[in-house]
DNA sequence: TCCTTTTCCGACTCCGTTGCTAGGATTTCC
DNA sequence: GGAAATCCTAGCAACGGAGTCGGAAAAGGA
């Protein structure tokens, strides 16, 4: 049940444009390599965030990409929702908007498979854990890590 | 993000299981029959749960499968984590076993990957819905919709 | 003793998704 | 006009997931 690398890929990336936030917009290719991740994936990434709105773009020399809004009002789950297109523990829960529950094998013999009532509570954990996280808290946990990092380089490896 | 199949199978099975608690053991046939699974493919499901101790098994003629303790004393996460092999919503967070954060992007050059924060709060969201339900809660769910189902049957479709 | 029912085990196949590349078109700045 | 960037579409290779198959071993019953 993990996430897919593009999730990964795509949370980064916000994290990226969350911590350049000031200057102008930030090309691709400079977060590819700062991140160490495949320029020609990220494209295929920022194109799922870019038709979700959350963030925008300029073309050209000197374009790149930039938050849509600040980081602090970015929740968490829009991103993942953006970039893995459904947040759901299970197949039959995908269709299902909020409360029209349905699974898809109903219809076969009972109302409702024995396993919804746990589907149901993981969902909602996993919301609830996305939507209680902003992107500004992400910038700045990394922010926090980073110096540790240089200042001791190779000591945990 | 969803779980695969053979988890949904594999609790699926376990209800089974807390269904029938009272009688002898179950046969895979009955439970594959009754459920509509596929056998074969139920046979390796069990064999994940026979591993991690949750479920027993007597061979022969009359043979067939148990409950390895009573259902109200199985919390979900324990039938999850048999059947999906880890719960952890990315890669590098498989090998890490509780408090030993080791994210596979590590040693590159940040101490700490910037999603670590969400995954964590992910993962724990995951598991306290998890933990938080019991085999008995979907035995005793499962129960309160299948009268429903047999008495309106049809009526929702 | 043999036959049936079951668990048990390993190998094998099929198929969809994932992660990634390639190539080009278009826009914008210098 | 050229360089730097976004944009768009097609395609592909590999991996894992879902399922099948054949057979061995155990246990009960006639």
């Amino acid at each position: 049940m993990t996430f897919s690398a593009k999730t990964e890929y795509g949370v980064r990336l916000m994290v990226a444009l969350g911590r350049d936030a000031h200057d102008g917009p930030t090309s691709l290719k400079a977060i590819a390599e700062a991140e160490g991740l495949p320029l020609s994936y990220l494209e295929h990434v920022v194109a799922s965030l870019k038709r979700a709105g959350l963030v925008t773009s300029s073309r050209g020399a000197h374009g790149g990409y930039r938050l849509a809004k600040p980081a602090a009002d970015v929740a968490m789950d829009e991103v993942v929702l953006a970039l893995e297109g459904a947040i759901a523990p299970m197949e039959c829960f995908v269709h299902v908007p909020t409360e029209r529950v349905a699974c898809s094998h109903q219809g076969d013999r009972s109302a409702a498979c024995s396993t919804r009532l746990l589907w149901m509570r993981v969902q909602s954990g996993v919301v609830r854990a996305l939507q209680g996280t902003t992107l500004a808290e992400l910038v700045e946990f990394e922010a926090r890590q980073e110096p540790r990092a240089e200042a001791q380089a190779g000591a945990v490896a």
